[in-house]
DNA sequence: ACACAATTGCGAATTATTCGCAATTGTGTT
DNA sequence: AACACAATTGCGAATAATTCGCAATTGTGT
């Protein structure tokens, strides 16, 4: 959170409600949660302006964001973790992450996203 | 291809027209494509039978899907890689990929979709 | 060639996402 | 504490993405 403010502070990007909204959400949750969730559960808040806050955020690497189960989903970057999803009960689990990568292909400031899916224990 | 298609008969589904027209594009094509495009690519198949077939695929893991500057982007999985992204310019490489996860947390038939975005060499 | 379930094409319906613009609001400065 | 101004919002409308229902068509095994 600290370091989310930190971010949008030193690209010049001003901490509004709607921004701040969003970032308390995103803070309790610690699994992924789509617009339309993050919309309904912030009162006041348009539509749009969630969907501008996470285009910021995601370019500034504030939130993370990827495909489950054909929603685009959002999480705090803050702690490296991925996601592991269940393909039939759509079950997600966090996954420490070990990658780290420093130079690949003649690109550099580097970041990764990784998904994992498979069956849980129970639709096995 | 040939493994594509033995996926989908051993899955019990049809090697239709729309779906080997989909196959064919994404065979030739090397670097991630959306729906959108490949109905462009393809004459006379229906748009609605373009995403009924990535659906499908998807489910098969005959594609893998990633999102690529809020596209959902589809390539063959046969040759596993993954793609590095320069977030200026959009470029995009292959990355082989040395990874392979045999359980997670309880979580078995694992696969990974991996999407590295960082800066090239021109745009740094 | 036949039979039948699976799949398509079509148009319409949903859902997701973005846009333009006037009104409002952070933030640095007096 | 009030000011000034650019950045940002809310709203409603526009676009884009994706799915649906259903009659017509098409693969596939016999």
């Amino acid at each position: 959170m600290e370091e989310a403010i930190k971010k949008l502070k030193e690209a010049n990007y001003k901490l509004t409600k709607p921004r701040l909204a969003v970032l308390r959400i995103l803070e309790k949750k610690h699994t992924p949660i789509s617009a339309r969730e993050l919309y309904k559960k912030i009162n006041s808040i348009d539509l749009a302006s969630v969907y501008r806050a996470l285009n910021l955020f995601e370019s500034l690497h504030i939130v993370n964001a990827e495909i489950i189960r054909a929603e685009k989903m959002y999480c705090l970057a803050a702690d490296l973790h991925h996601h592991i999803i269940c393909e039939k009960c759509h079950l997600v689990e966090k996954v420490e992450c070990h990658h780290s990568f420093n130079k690949i292909k003649n690109f550099t400031n580097i970041h990764h996203r990784l998904t994992l899916t498979g069956l849980c224990d129970k639709c096995h």
